[in-house]
DNA sequence: AGCCTAATTGATCGAACGTCCAGTAGCAAG
DNA sequence: CTTGCTACTGGACGTTCGATCAATTAGGCT
């Protein structure tokens, strides 16, 4: 039921998010949605959320699955996120519908702001993890901000307009902002003491 | 007309783009608007020209009254992006109601595409100024796309959720990212060529 | 078998939508 | 004054929407 609603988002947008359409494709009585989520409201969110939780889970799934050293996780982290499934301008439908209601409702800020910031915190995490590597302590929640901002600015500018450049420049752009990062170029991002001797 | 239309959207998201709701924020009969613009998709796609470019130039402006240096200049782009007035999470949703357009109507695609070519080469043009100024050729496409995408996606998050960070900091990564790029950090963005003596 | 609860249906309601169009008002040109 | 044209009004039409609810079906428990 919630996959029919996703299903439906990616096909027809905002008008996508309408009873009617949604029992339509999950092949049961519009009744009955409003039956088991008390409201469309509720609908959406359990979308959200289930679609939030499956994507960072793929994502670290193929994060983990990416090699040995955390170096090599981030790169297969930062190209899981442009891979053909990800880049699917169909799902960039179905977060702007979400996004729009994120400043509506607060049910949906609440499960924003909890997804948002565990796919943070994941990923400074991972960065945390190379800057042990490389001998530099990369402080993890700007840097998480500001590569999550990079990876979803380059994200929605791929879906919106697939012509303007190719996936492969936007893993190059976000792989040169890492090694910037564990070189040492962006020195308001790591902790101020401990720099390794050069 | 337009004007009624953006405040529309600022005010009721998606909701708001209603030849209804618009027509009464303008204080004329729904009928013209129909009259003027044939039909609903032509009102949107003239307002999102509209604000585009009234955007950019803004931003343009403010950075060139930023300063002589280029650099200063860059500065004050960036500090002009994320100023409350740009930041206003109700802008945010004029502009979700336009991207779920872009990817639907080729129309919409059309000025998306026009206007954010024009964006980047305004970026570009200011990167490599910077460049110049520092003795590194910075490759004006890819930096100007790296820039905005991480400028974009900082924007968008601190709408979504204003207290997750705060616009200080978000200038801070942006600034960051421009020290990287003309102190030779993200060799991927410069010319081959011409690397200054260090 | 009998019963209770939960799942499910489909009709119905009022509201809002985009488009269309007959009609009014203002104004410039003949 | 008349004619033509444009700006503009507001109601009609058919559609779709979210929510509600009485009625029906299914399934486990005693």
């Amino acid at each position: 039921m919630i996959d029919a609603t996703l299903r439906s988002l990616e096909r027809h947008g905002r008008d996508g998010a309408s009873i009617r359409r949604i029992s339509a494709i999950a092949g049961v009585s519009s009744g009955l949605i409003s039956h088991h989520f008390r409201n469309k409201a509720r609908l959406i969110a359990a979308a959200y959320e289930t679609l939030a939780i499956e994507l960072q889970e793929t994502l670290y799934r193929d994060s983990a699955r990416g090699g040995g050293s955390p170096r090599e996780r981030v790169s297969a982290f930062i190209r899981a996120s442009f891979a053909p499934s990800i880049l699917e301008p169909r799902i960039l439908n179905v977060w702007l519908v979400f996004w729009s209601m994120v400043m509506r409702t607060p049910a949906m800020r609440a499960v924003h702001d909890r997804t948002y910031r565990r796919y943070r915190s994941n990923l400074g995490g991972l960065l945390q993890a190379v800057g042990r590597d490389r001998g530099v302590r990369v402080r993890a929640r700007p840097a998480a901000i500001a590569l999550s901002a990079l990876l979803d600015g380059l994200w929605i500018e791929l879906c919106l307009s697939p012509g303007t450049f190719r996936p492969a420049e936007a893993v190059m752009l976000c792989e040169s902002w890492v090694d910037a990062l564990c070189g040492g170029a962006l020195p308001q991002l790591l902790q101020a003491r401990r720099r390794r001797p050069s």
